[in-house]
DNA sequence: CAACTAACCTATTCAAGTT
DNA sequence: AACTTGAATAGGTTAGTTG
């Protein structure tokens, strides 16, 4: 595996989470450009790690990993260029550059993840909640219409007809209220309030707006 | 169009640091 | 000593280039 002959441009980030699943998608395909040979890049100088002698990992300096973590910051990817600026700037080999920023991302990436599913387990629990309130609310109807259909049937023959939807008050309309007349739905509200639901096909294709490149947790 | 190349990925290993 | 963290490796995938 090398890690040092090409370069690809520098690729603003895209806005989706597909990258998610596809690093190595292109938005530009075609515009890759050979650059940089090994002798140019300095990494012709194999480290004692790489060459077969047993030098023991060591960790990477303070000032290392903070230069390390605010380029990071600035781009996600690593262009030759950039790459060989620290290599040098940090006295490190380019190829423990490009390690440090491999493992970096599988370290944002799985914080994206993590970050998800705390937001699809508030939506979850958001419905579930809704859904017992809608539960509640049927049984509280039944309850009524099985207490007017007693009268009727006391009445003898005096039929008065009743509409539940026009007499009924709803436990939770209140809730609805606003929505209600903009002809929204509980769910949609909830999309509303910056959250939304997508399917797993959805997934590689729609923006999803808690979404934000590059947010960089640690 | 197959072979090559170089990028990236996930999974794993292992040494260093922490509890 | 057990556990955690992170640098590094192995092996696989993808996409661009070349003959």
């Amino acid at each position: 595996m090398d890690w040092h002959y090409t370069t690809k441009p520098f690729l603003p980030p895209p806005d989706t989470l597909s990258f998610f699943y596809n690093y190595n998608n292109n938005p530009y395909p075609g515009v890759e450009v050979k650059q940089a040979t090994l002798l140019e890049t300095g990494e012709g100088s194999i480290p004692a790690m790489y060459n077969g002698s047993k030098e023991k990992k060591k960790r990477l300096t303070s000032n290392q990993l903070e230069l390390l973590e605010r380029s990071f910051q600035e781009e996600i990817k690593l262009d030759p260029e950039r790459k060989m600026k620290l290599s040098r700037e940090l006295g490190l080999q380019p190829r423990q550059i490009a390690v440090w920023f491999q493992n970096r991302r599988t370290r944002w990436k799985t914080k994206q993840l993590e970050h998800l599913y705390n937001v699809l387990k508030h939506q979850y629990d958001v419905i579930s909640n809704e859904k017992q309130k809608l539960q509640e609310e049927v049984m509280k109807l039944k309850a009524m219409l099985s207490k007017e259909e007693g009268f009727g049937k006391q009445r003898l023959g005096g039929y008065e007809e009743i509409s539940g939807v026009e007499t009924v008050e709803s436990t939770s309309e209140g809730l609805r209220g606003s929505n209600k007349a903009q002809g929204k739905s509980n769910i949609e509200q909830v999309a509303d309030e910056g959250f939304c639901s997508f399917s797993v096909e959805d997934y590689n294709t729609v923006s999803v707006p808690f979404f934000q490149w590059p947010v960089v947790p640690y």
